[in-house]
DNA sequence: TCATTTTTGAGGTACGCACATCAAAACGGC
DNA sequence: GCCGTTTTGATGTGCGTACCTCAAAAATGA
């Protein structure tokens, strides 16, 4: 005998298949004492509802959107790919996925977009945006609306009850800076961070978990405050200039978002590239091939793949009413050295 | 319009349902014309078959067995526990896993359960195993007799066409070494390896790994020779002792296998606890406790709830004849210290 | 050209479930 | 016990595919 069916949930406990229908589906006209005996039955049996049949019979295909910033960044880059990849896939389990990107620097098309998708019919969506009362009253339109909402790499933290996909950037900056002290050895112990902005909440909390673990495990290390670049490569080189002046020789060097390739340059102008311990974040060509070229002493990184799958799988549980198996769907904070890169990305 | 059906391959490949299911289905009575146009009409729709109806019309509900070794280990354990919960979760997808424990130490029995699973006509055996000449031969009649063999955690290389669902040991092993290389700072240049059996092929390469990064990278740290312990508490005490008496003090120590419990025993004994590096194998409830208290420094590890999953689905999908999707399928090489231990096991 | 074989078409049933309809039964109030 | 309401049963259709049978058509060989 194969799994249990609805049938052997109608016999079982003395009701009729569209009794059963109408319990398990929740549909009104069914007395409490019976909606007990179904159950009943059903835990009995141990009976999971297939929903692979479920899905078929209901002839619904989920569709998603997902939105991400026109920001040229290869992390969104590579983010994009993968997501395409798991929509790809997703295909060929009835759900159909939607990529869109909206103009980084104009939230107010964001929200257009959203309010579109809402009158549009799909059934959810999933972005990466920053937290502004914008895009979070957009969000919470959606959650009234009954549109489940997953919020990819930077958490979005009351906008409804948006599932967020991503890792703990605190717990990152952390990692980063337990490894920047144990790195360091015998280096200068002063250590210079670098971010582009500070305007996304995943480079504030990593500052602020790096700052954590460098005041309380390595007290000897001094650490300079954010030089922010703007992705300009001739302001990085000035700040850096100037901070070196100022404050004298670095052992160590935090990067807090993107910039790698703007780095090992003005790394290489100052001669220091390969001198000091440079850590930073997310998987992408550029930090591989600093990986391997060995300026790049260690990367924590999510795995976009999984941020991907798992958007994915959410959205299609969040679609189907069903329970998110947490364990599943929690990411791991990924420490990336080049002995364990991966061999392909 | 959704996604194409069959009957839209037939309707634009001007031939009958019949004959594309003939086509789709390699069953034999059609022209290599004939299977060249459904062949066109699929590439020209982009039809992708939808396994959850192709499965449900099959009525069959994929059977395999996972072989696990009856070893006290609480990596295995974990293991298990991962398999079972990844089981529950497949059954969902008509998919019935058999979770079986041979005796490490009869590895005829080993064969015979094999010999028996292949008879009671499984479509699929996963397993964790040593690779002997018993095994590997009993490993070739499976995969003779067209059953898929899938090797877990531990590779089997010239076993048929077993598929390798685990991380890559030797590059274990050079993460280990780099870290160990970096975090020893300005401790005692040497290191102490110590393992329960060299016997596990990943053991020996994991030493192997270690290796070539202490010569090549850290050529000042001295490494000594495997210290055998056979899991007993007494003989670890016993060469540890002997081996800080003959070479001096360490800086530094390698876990290669299992055996954390006792290692934090002794050390507490020698006063050495928390004094030197300690870097290990495997997320399990010891070592997470280890880190937790800060006497194991790293760990280098695979997810092995991505084991199981990974396991289930080339399992799956060598019993449906599809390809497997290699990127889906490869396992990072996870590095954690305590910083980004996953919150809950 | 005819007989034979190969290839194709048409149609049905089944898988497990969702969803709809209509009639029958049980229940409730009075 | 009557009536109206609520609850239940019986039955049908469809989702996309697999697999089966039988007949018709086409290709092949002599």
């Amino acid at each position: 005998m194969g799994r249990p069916t609805v049938t052997d949930i109608a016999r079982e406990a003395g009701v009729s298949l569209a009794t059963v229908d109408r319990v398990l589906n929740a549909r009104p006209g069914v007395r409490a004492k019976t909606i007990a005996a179904v159950q009943e039955a059903v835990a009995r049996l141990g009976y999971v509802r297939d929903m692979a049949a479920a899905n078929l019979a209901r002839g619904r295909s989920t569709r998603v959107a997902i939105l991400l910033p026109d920001t040229e960044s290869q992390f969104i880059q590579t983010l994009e790919d993968a997501l395409a990849q798991a929509a790809a896939l997703a295909s060929s389990a009835r759900m159909q996925v939607d990529l869109l990107r909206y103009p980084a620097a104009d939230l107010h098309r964001l929200t257009a977009m959203l309010a579109d998708l809402a009158a549009g019919g799909i059934s959810g969506v999933a972005l990466m945006a920053p937290e502004t009362p914008l895009v979070r009253d957009a969000l919470r339109a959606l959650h009234a609306a009954g549109i489940p909402v997953v919020a990819m790499v930077s958490a979005l933290p009351n906008c409804g009850a948006a599932h967020y996909v991503g890792i703990d950037s605190h717990a990152a900056g952390r990692t980063a800076g337990v490894l920047m002290g144990r790195f360091l050895g015998g280096r200068t112990p002063r250590v210079m961070v670098i971010a582009q902005s500070m305007l996304l909440r995943d480079s504030i909390e990593r500052r602020r978990g790096f700052d954590a673990v460098m005041l309380a495990d390595f007290p000897g290390v001094t650490v300079g405050q954010t030089l922010e670049t703007h992705g300009v490569t001739q302001t990085l080189h000035q700040v850096m200039r100037e901070s070196l002046r100022s404050d004298g020789p670095v052992g160590g060097i935090y990067l807090l978002g993107s910039g790698h390739r703007a780095l090992a340059q003005v790394l290489s102008e100052l001669g220091l590239l390969g001198q000091v311990v440079v850590i930073g974040h997310e998987l992408t060509p550029h930090t591989i091939s600093a990986l391997r070229a060995g300026w790049l002493d260690a990367v924590i990184a999510q795995n976009v793949g999984h941020v991907a799958r798992s958007t994915l799988r959410v959205l299609q549980a969040k679609a189907d009413h069903q329970p998110i198996n947490e364990s599943q769907e929690r990411l791991r904070l990924e420490i990336i050295l080049r002995e364990n890169l991966p061999q392909a990305l």
